[in-house]
DNA sequence: CCACGCATTTTTGCATTCAATTTCTTTGGT
DNA sequence: ACCAAAGAAATTGAATGCAAAAATGCGTGG
C-alpha cells in the first residue's frame, strides 16, 4: 500500500498549508504537527512512539517522521533509547521542579527586559487582561483564569523583544503544557487568591518598569506554582518511575 | 563509491568509540560530531554545509546526517532553506546581545539556586579557580584567564543542580563559543579590569549565599559582557547582512 | 562586452529497501 | 501448569534510489 494518496488518506492527514504562510518545509509541518499530538498528551506518559502508525496518520514516509523524532528528543520532549525506538519523556517531579525553576529565571529575566522596552500600549493591554483575569477569579472561573494568565505571562515574555528567549521560553513552555495536559492539573484553591495578588504587585512593578523588582516577583510567583505543581504530581504519581 | 570503507576513510574519520562509553548510538555520535565541527569553526559563517562531502567525512550516508542537520537547526547552530539546504546560522549583533542576555538569566538563576544548593567543598573549588584566574589576569594571560573565567561560570551553573538548566546554558553558550571561534574575540583592556571586580563581588555573594544579590550581580556581569561583545561584532563585521 | 535563456549537472527531499535487533509466539522440558 | 528456549514476526537504524528543485555552464542576441 502506497503512503502517498493525496485524494483521501493523506488529504485530511496533512491539512492544507494553503491559506496560512506556505514557506513552510515538509519537515516543519511534520515537526509541528507530531509536537503538538504529543503535548495534547495523545500519547500516554512513557508510552511508544508508533513509528508506522503515525506515518499513515500523517501520511508520509518514516524518514522525515524520525527526523521529526530526534528532533523532539533534543527539545526533551521524547527519549531515544537504542534499537528500541522513540518513548514520550516521563517527567519526574524532579524534572518538574527544574522546569518551573528554568521558567521562574526566564520570566524573571523577560520582566526585567520587558521593563526596559515595553510600551505604554503594551502595558495598558496587559492591565486590560489582569482585569480580565481578575473576573475570571471572582467568578471562580478556572478555565478562563489560566487561559488569560498564560496570555499575560506571554505578553511578557513578548515584550522582552528576545526572539532567542521566546522560543526557549515556547520549549519549556510546551513541555509543562504536556504535564498539564496528562496530569490534570488543579490548582489548589488557597494558592489561587495567592497567585492573583503576586499578580497585583507584578502589574504594579511593570507599571513603574521596575525591571530587577520585577525579576524577583516573577521568580518567586514561578517558585510558589512549581511547589504547588510539584505537590500535585506526587499526589497524582507518587511512584511515577516504571510503570512498565 | 561506496561510502563504507572501515579500513581507510572511515576508520580514521569515525574514530573508535570503544574505550569511551559505547551505548551512545551513532545519531548522536554524529551530532555530537557534526556540532563541534560547526562550533570550532570549519565552516564560515553563512555558509553551506555541504551534505555529501560531510557524508565522506563521516563515512555515513546523508540519512543520519539530515537527521543531525535538523536537530542543529532546533538548536540554533545552522538554518535550513527549504530546497536549498544548511547553512551555519550567522549571528547578528542583535541575535548575538539576545543570547548574552538569556546566558545572564540564565547564569543568574544558576547562582541564585546555586546559593540553595552549594557545598562548602564547591565554593572552595570555586575559590581556588578563581585566585587561579587573579593570577593568570595578573600576568596579563587572556587565554588562561578565559579557560578559567569559564570554569567558574560552569561551576556555578553546576551547582544548581538543575540538569535542564545546565543543558539549556550549554547549547547557548556553544552558539556563542562559534562566535568567539570565527570572530577572535579579544575582550578589551579596560573591560578586564571592571570584569575582575565583577568576580570578586561574585565570590563574596556566593559565599554568603546571598541568591538573590548573586542573580543580580550575575545578570549585570553578563549584561556587560555582552555590551563589550556586540561593540566588538559591529567592529569585526559593520554590514553582516548577506555576504553572497 | 554583458545580459539573458536554455540545457546540463548537482543537490535536495523523501520514499523505499535491507540488515540487525528486539519482541512476540510457540514449543518443549520439568 | 509454569518457565525457558527457539523460531517467527515486527520494529528499528541506516543505505540507497528516485523525482523535483536549484545551481551551474554555455550559447545566443543585443
Amino acid at each position: 500500500m502506497k503512503p502517498m494518496i493525496p485524494s483521501e488518506t493523506a488529504a485530511t492527514a496533512v491539512a492544507e498549508p494553503a491559506s496560512g504562510r506556505e514557506d513552510v518545509s515538509l519537515h516543519d509541518e511534520i515537526l509541528t504537527r507530531l509536537r503538538d499530538h504529543i503535548v495534547e498528551g495523545n500519547i500516554p506518559d512513557g508510552g511508544r512512539v508508533p513509528e508506522r502508525q503515525l506515518c499513515e496518520m500523517l501520511g508520509i514516509s518514516r524518514t522525515p517522521l524520525r527526523e521529526a523524532l530526534k528532533v523532539l528528543a533534543s527539545e526533551g520532549l521524547v527519549e531515544l533509547l537504542p534499537n528500541r525506538g522513540a518513548r514520550v519523556r516521563q517527567l519526574s517531579a524532579q524534572d518538574l521542579g527544574e522546569l518551573f525553576d528554568i521558567m521562574g529565571g526566564l520570566e524573571g529575566l523577560a520582566g526585567r527586559l520587558a521593563c526596559e522596552n515595553i510600551t505604554d500600549t503594551e502595558i495598558a493591554e496587559i492591565e486590560r487582561l489582569h482585569y480580565e483575569m481578575y473576573g475570571f477569579y471572582l467568578h471562580r472561573d478556572m478555565h478562563g483564569y489560566f487561559r488569560v494568565n498564560q496570555l499575560i505571562h506571554q505578553k511578557i515574555v513578548e515584550a522582552s523583544r528576545n526572539a532567542a528567549l521566546q522560543s526557549t521560553y515556547a520549549n519549556l513552555a510546551g513541555r509543562l503544557r504536556r504535564v498539564r495536559y496528562s496530569a490534570n492539573f488543579a490548582r489548589k484553591r488557597e494558592r489561587w487568591g495567592e497567585a492573583m495578588r503576586e499578580h497585583e504587585t507584578i502589574l504594579d512593578a511593570l507599571r513603574r518598569r521596575a525591571g530587577s523588582e520585577l525579576s524577583d516577583i516573577l521568580f518567586v510567583h514561578l517558585r510558589n506554582k512549581r511547589t504547588a505543581a510539584v505537590e500535585h504530581l506526587k499526589v497524582v504519581e507518587p511512584a511515577a518511575s516504571e510503570p512498565a
